[in-house]
RNA sequence: GGAGAGAUGGCUGAGUGGUCGAAAGCGGGUGAUUCGAAAUCACCUGUGGGUUUAUGCCCACCGAGGGUUCGAAUCCCUCUCUCUCCGCCA
C-alpha cells in the first residue's frame, strides 16, 4: 500500500510514477486526495464532540460525588449522542472506501525501472552459460516424458482437469532432489528453513498484495474461507504480520518449499501443453525483511542467490530487468531470471526476485524498532528460488540425449544416486 | 466434537462503573554516585490518529465487533484465539 501521505504531500509524483505503468490511476489519486481531505474535516469535528461529551462526564462524576444534581448535564450530553454516532458512522464510511481505494493502488516503481510497454521492453542484464547443441532431434519435455512413461498428463486431467500431471518413477524423485538440493543450498547460503501453511486467510493475501485486485487467481475454499497458496511467499511474509522487530533482527532470510496454487484465469490458451504453466506447481521460495536502508543491496543479493542454482546446475539463463509496464502489483522492481528452453528455443521466466519496498510491510503492518526508538516500516523481497517444475523442464530438455535419456546434472547425482534415467 | 478456564502495556501481573492509558515488579533508557564497574538512588519508558511553527493540546485503543450508561478495562451479547480435561485422529 503506497504510503496516503505521500499522496498527499507529492500527488502529482505519485501520478506520473503509476503512470509509468501504463494504467490509468491519475483520478483515481484525485479521489483518495478529496476523501482524505474529507476524512479529515470529518475527525476533527467528530474528535472536537468526543472531548467534549468526555468532559462534561468527568463533571458529573465530579458533581455527583459532591452530592448535587446533574440531570441538565445529561440531558445536553444526550444531545450529543447522535450526532457523534452519526460522525462516527460518516468516518467509517469514508475511511473504508479510501482503505479499498489504496488497496487496489499498484506499488510506486523504483527509479532504475526502464520505462516500457510489455514483457518486450524488458531489459536484458547479463547472460550465463552455453546454449546446448544437439546432434540429434531433439524432443521437448512432454514428448520425452511421456514417451518414456515419467509424465502422465491423461490420468491427471481425468482426475483433476486440465493443467494437472503426474510426474513417476526417476522423474518425480528427481523433483524430490530439485527441492532438496535448492533448499541445502538456500540454507548454506544463511536462509532459515520453513515449512508453512499453504492455506491461509484472505488477510493474508492483502498482506502481501495478491488481494483484493486478484481474487480471481486465487482457489478459494469457501466454507472455511480460506485461500490456497499462489506462492510460499505469502505465508513466509505474513508470519511477521503484526509485528515490531528489533533492528538486530534484520536482515531476516527466509525459504521454504510449498506447491503453489493458481487458477490461471487469464492466461486460457496459453502454455497449453506440458509442466510450463500448471495448476500447481513446487516451487522454492526466497524472502527477505530487511532494513529500508539497504533493500536494493539485499535485492541483488537475493537475485545472486536464485541465479545459484542455475549455475550449480549449469543451465543456461539470462537475466531481466522488467520494463515498467511488466512489473507485478507488489514490486518496486523486480529481475527475472529466464532459463534455456531448447524446444521453444527461448529463454522462458524460472524466477522473479522483487523487492516492494514497504509496501506489503504496511499492509501486513511488518515493522522495526530503529535506533532513535521510531517504529519503521521494514522493505520485503521476494524471490523463486527457483520454480520446481519448470526447473525441471529445463533438466529434461537441455541434457535430454539421443536415445531419450537424460542426464543428471553433476550436483543431483548424490541425490539420485545415478548418472541417467 | 463435549466440558471448563482465560485473553490487560516488551514480559509477569493488579484493576468489577467516574481524575485509569491503566498499580506493582521485571526488562529498557537517561542521570547521580564511582578511578571504573557492580550495587544503590532519581527520573523517563505503549500504539495509532487529528491539530499545531513548536513546547503542547485533543481523540481512539485493555483479543475483535456490537449493546447498556451522562460515563465501560470493569456490566450484557456475539465472535475469534489460547490453555486444561475428555473423545476422535495422521
Amino acid at each position: 500500500m503506497i504510503n496516503i501521505e505521500l499522496i498527499r504531500k507529492n500527488p502529482d509524483f505519485v501520478k506520473e510514477n503509476l503512470a509509468k505503468r501504463d494504467i490509468f490511476l491519475k483520478d483515481r489519486i484525485d479521489d483518495i486526495l478529496k476523501l482524505d481531505e474529507e476524512r479529515r474535516q470529518k475527525i476533527k469535528r467528530l474528535e472536537d464532540l468526543r472531548a467534549l461529551r468526555n468532559s462534561k462526564s468527568k463533571e458529573i462524576g465530579i458533581l455527583k460525588k459532591q452530592g448535587i444534581d446533574t440531570e441538565e448535564l445529561e440531558e445536553e450530553i444526550k444531545n450529543l449522542k447522535n450526532d457523534i454516532a452519526e460522525l462516527e458512522d460518516e468516518l467509517r464510511r469514508i475511511e473504508k472506501y479510501i482503505e479499498d481505494l489504496l488497496l487496489r493502488i499498484p506499488n510506486l516503481l523504483h527509479e532504475s525501472v526502464p520505462y516500457g510497454k510489455d514483457e518486450n521492453d524488458n531489459v536484458e542484464i547479463k547472460r550465463w552459460g552455453e546454449l546446448p547443441k544437439f546432434d540429434f532431434e531433439i524432443k521437448d519435455h512432454s514428448e520425452l516424458g511421456v514417451l518414456r512413461g515419467l509424465i502422465d498428463f491423461d490420468q491427471a486431467s481425468a482426475m483433476s482437469g486440465s493443467r494437472f500431471s503426474i510426474l513417476k518413477g526417476p522423474l518425480a524423485k528427481l523433483e524430490r532432489a530439485l527441492i532438496n538440493f535448492m533448499l541445502d543450498v538456500n540454507t548454506k547460503n544463511g536462509y532459515k528453513e520453513m515449512i508453512v501453511p499453504h492455506l491461509v486467510k484472505g488477510e493474508a493475501l492483502i498482506g502481501t498484495g495478491q488481494l483484493p485486485k486478484f481474487q480471481e487467481e486465487l482457489y478459494y475454499i469457501k466454507d472455511d474461507e480460506l485461500y490456497l497458496i499462489p506462492t510460499a511467499e505469502v505465508s513466509l511474509v505474513n508470519a511477521y504480520r503484526d509485528t515490531i522487530l528489533q533492528e538486530s533482527d534484520l536482515p531476516i532470510n527466509l525459504t521454504a518449499y510449498t506447491p503453489c496454487y493458481r487458477r490461471e484465469a487469464g492466461s486460457h490458451g496459453k502454455d497449453i501443453k506440458g509442466l510450463i504453466r500448471q495448476h500447481q506447481f513446487d516451487k522454492v521460495e526466497l524472502v527477505k525483511i530487511v532494513h529500508p536502508d539497504n533493500s536494493y543491496e539485499e535485492l541483488e543479493k537475493l537475485l545472486l542467490n536464485a541465479e545459484e542454482i542455475l549455475q550449480l546446475l549449469e543451465l543456461p539463463y539470462r537475466v531481466v530487468a522488467l520494463c515498467s509496464g511488466d512489473i507485478g502489483f507488489s514490486a518496486s522492481k523486480t529481475y527475472d531470471i529466464e532459463v534455456w528452453i531448447p524446444s521453444q528455443n527461448k529463454y522462458r521466466e524460472i524466477s522473479s526476485c522483487s523487492n516492494c519496498e514497504d509496501f506489503q510491510a504496511r499492509r501486513a503492518n511488518i515493522r522495526f524498532k530503529d535506533k532513535t526508538g521510531k517504529n519503521r516500516f521494514v522493505h520485503t523481497l521476494n524471490g523463486s528460488s527457483l520454480a520446481v517444475g519448470r526447473t525441471l523442464v529445463a533438466i529434461m530438455e537441455n541434457y535430454q540425449t539421443k536415445d531419450n535419456k537424460i542426464l543428471v546434472p553433476k550436483v543431483l547425482r548424490d541425490y539420485m544416486k545415478e548418472e541417467y534415467i
